[in-house]
DNA sequence: ATTTTGATTGTTGTTACAATAATCAAATGG
DNA sequence: CCATTTGATTATTGTAACAACAATCAAAAT
């Protein structure tokens, strides 16, 4: 393998004097150090920096969270292509046109039991629940296991998927491993505030 | 310093089979990890920490001792959460919601020029993009570098991030590592049909 | 029966490291 | 001569490793 005296490799590069990658390019734009956190909290945290990150980039405060009541008014039905193959589909000339949809019929059923919600943090992330996302969260519906909830744990509020431990208590889980699961012990409040039936968001 | 075979020490000690410190005897009574935290957080996130130390040990109490209902209304403040961002957000008592949300509103602008595709694959699934959503697509909006696009290549649609090569080729990438980016070489077909402005899903 | 002591094992803050990313300028190619 | 390629250089970042500390056990000593 070594050839380092008969090397008859191009005769590019050379000592470079002012090279490199400059100082606090990095995530935060400032020098990082590390910090031992308990297993359960490291979502937590990760939330906290990625949070950090967002808010030094644009200035705008952190998003502030609360639940909206569903107002389906408008009638609007537009055109839905089809797409079952993977990587590509037919062009959507007006002739593949599978039908119409109204996305408040499409996400929406009992609309005085409906409300939304703003997702804050990552611990949804898997399920495709991305921060800024709006859930669509229907307290009239019945929660199931594996279901997606709004859960209120001693008058905090999360979106967490429902579960139970052998011995029938709640359990909630995060659809992200840096989140523990979140057992529900004797005496401490709680409640199932409705069913996340759905979600929404913008792009652009 | 060896003394091995002339050691006169005393013969106390010996093996101990079931000696050592047991698990889950440090400061959160749970495995721990390193991760890495910009400087000028680690105060904020070490507060956090001695926090969660105590709400913890409060919620010990709570569960052994009977005793302890007085403190109940003192909650610890959790600094990480003063900024609703992480794990909880405040109570919305129900008769606080004052606001009222159209999704249609929300996701559609320009009614005639919007259509909707259904997802398939898994190519942007860390933009929150999952099998069975439905994108929004937005003609009449004017694609930029950055905004993920319904695009057409040699007559095969796909939805991905609009990016650029060196020599100002489109280039189209996906969210997610497993798929490698597109690059439109000369002669090929292609058009950006529209853009992906937002999305929306049924979970239940 | 109580205390001392060495062995044992887990925790904890820090350092080290390897993989990645960013940046520079010489060499190359048109 | 200018844009691109390439290797060198330097920083970031997640994780592994380490050493100092702490907790626990039981044999030996008191």
């Amino acid at each position: 393998m070594e050839q380092k005296s008969t090397q008859n490799k191009s005769k590019r590069g050379g000592l470079r004097v002012n090279a490199g990658r400059k100082v606090d390019t990095g995530l935060f734009g400032e020098p990082t150090s590390v910090i031992r956190v308990p297993e359960s909290q490291k979502g937590v945290v990760k939330d906290f920096l990625s949070a950090y990150r967002n808010k030094q980039l644009k200035q705008e405060s952190y998003n502030h969270l609360e639940i909206v009541a569903a107002d389906k008014s408008g009638d609007i039905a537009l055109p839905l292509f089809t797409s079952k193959v993977a990587a590509g589909f037919p062009s959507p000339a007006d002739d593949h046109i599978e039908k119409r949809l109204n996305p408040n019929d499409f996400l929406i059923d009992q609309q005085d039991a409906t409300f939304f919600v703003t997702i804050s943090g990552l611990s949804m992330r898997d399920a495709g629940l991305l921060p800024n996302d709006k859930a669509v969260v229907d307290r009239s519906k019945i929660p199931a296991i594996g279901d997606i909830v709004l859960a209120v744990i001693d008058s905090e509020y999360t979106i967490k998927m429902l579960a139970k431990t052998k011995q029938n208590q709640p359990r909630l889980l995060s659809a992200n491993p840096d989140f523990a699961p979140i057992e529900i012990k004797e005496g401490q409040q709680f409640e199932i505030w409705g069913v996340v039936t759905g979600s929404f968001r913008r792009f652009k």
